[in-house]
DNA sequence: ATATGCTCGACTGTTGACAAAATATACAAG
DNA sequence: CTTGTATATTTTGTCAACAGTCGAGCATAT
């Protein structure tokens, strides 16, 4: 793999991390100096960056994480959840005995995870959630859908802090699962859109939340 | 804007309209000179490109037009007719009566174009599904659908030769808008999923319309 | 004291060149 | 005539440098 690749997946990491908050300025030569290379890959690393959303770029003016306005941000998780829809609906009319396990098991992990701290069920969410994009046995959908879980992260991160959510979210992992296995479409969709919806308290919390990005 | 994202936009369009063949070879030093400029503008346009999927880049082996295989085109379709549907469903949701007047517009424009020749309806098609993205006043979905709508152009381009087709296609025209009129969420999901859908007939003749990109 | 214009500095966008890698070609051997 | 190897060519990935542009800071005038 080449220098550019590289880094693109090193500034994603952490960007998705929270490492480089949201709205930080990224300045070419300050990372090259800092990666040891020069400017060439990093302006590759970041235009592929952009292109995915993940940072913006304003013309003569540099980069900057994308630290999208509220009404944007709940446009995004408002998409998520109808994309989510739509892989549990064609999970739950395609799931074959392997995915079957999968999915078990995975909600397994959840289920251990929440007894230790929210860190690990973070984790344990984020393979749950890919194992349903895998069951769409689409895999443009599943990588769409990863795509955006990964560009959501450091928000869902936030979410996380609110600690109460985490029984009611592996319950509503639960009734997932068994709305899949039991081939109900529509009933895996619904479970799915209304487990990623933020509306209502959780759009406050998620907005409070926000360091102010307005002037940076 | 900079010359990178004029060219990008150029030869996204080339390749939208078909001008620029799938699978075809893109060389860098061929497209600096025809547009007249260096090799690193043409590089961050075709990363750019690259990271919409547009085209594929193999490390040191340059880029081509995406050519996906059959099932990988199917799996694009059916996520463009799950966003489609996502689309339909908020619209029925939320319809102000601005987009209703612009949905009503479009199927006219449908109805007039049908009557001339396929290529106006072709155009007529597009303008009706940007309307029916926006009228789900979700943002983001709207881009997304009008991206991978974009991408699978080229596809659809090679549908529209079936002639008989235009006639269903406008009558599912006309039962997308009635059930979002009527705010039949889930009527306009399903309608706009199978609108979408390749299936059937149609899928083994959009394969059949494929030139071989085996070796290419 | 505040506002306006100018100059300087910093950073981006672009260029040409160099080096590494992969494929194609040519030659030789079986 | 085929196959394997070595060379050559083409093309990518990276680098250092240049030029153009935007913003910040300072000086000056009202």
């Amino acid at each position: 793999m080449n220098h550019a690749q590289r880094l693109r997946q090193r500034i994603e990491d952490e960007i998705v991390s929270g490492e480089l908050a949201l709205g930080a300025r990224l300045d070419e030569n300050q990372l090259a100096e800092r990666f040891g290379v020069s400017r060439t890959p990093i302006r590759e690393a970041l235009l592929q960056l952009a292109a995915t959303g993940l940072i913006q770029t304003k013309p003569r003016r540099g980069a900057i994480v994308s630290a999208p306005e509220p009404h944007l941000l709940l446009a995004m998780f408002e998409t998520m959840a109808e994309i989510e829809a739509a892989c549990g609906r064609l999970a739950a009319r395609r799931l074959v005995p392997e995915d079957a396990e999968a999915l078990q098991a995975a909600l397994a992990g959840c289920r251990a995870a929440i007894l230790t701290d929210a860190e690990s069920y973070y984790a344990e969410n984020y393979v749950f959630h890919t194992v349903v994009y895998r069951a769409s046995r689409n895999a443009f959908l599943a990588e769409q859908a990863l795509s955006l879980h990964r560009r959501l992260a450091p928000y869902r991160r936030l979410q996380l802090r609110a600690r109460q959510r985490l029984p009611q979210s592996l319950a509503e992992h639960e009734a997932i699962v068994a709305a899949i296995v039991a081939g109900d479409e529509a009933g895996a969709a619904e479970a799915l859109r209304s487990h990623v919806i933020v509306q209502g308290d959780r759009f406050t919390d998620l907005v409070a939340g926000l360091r102010a990005p307005s002037a940076a």
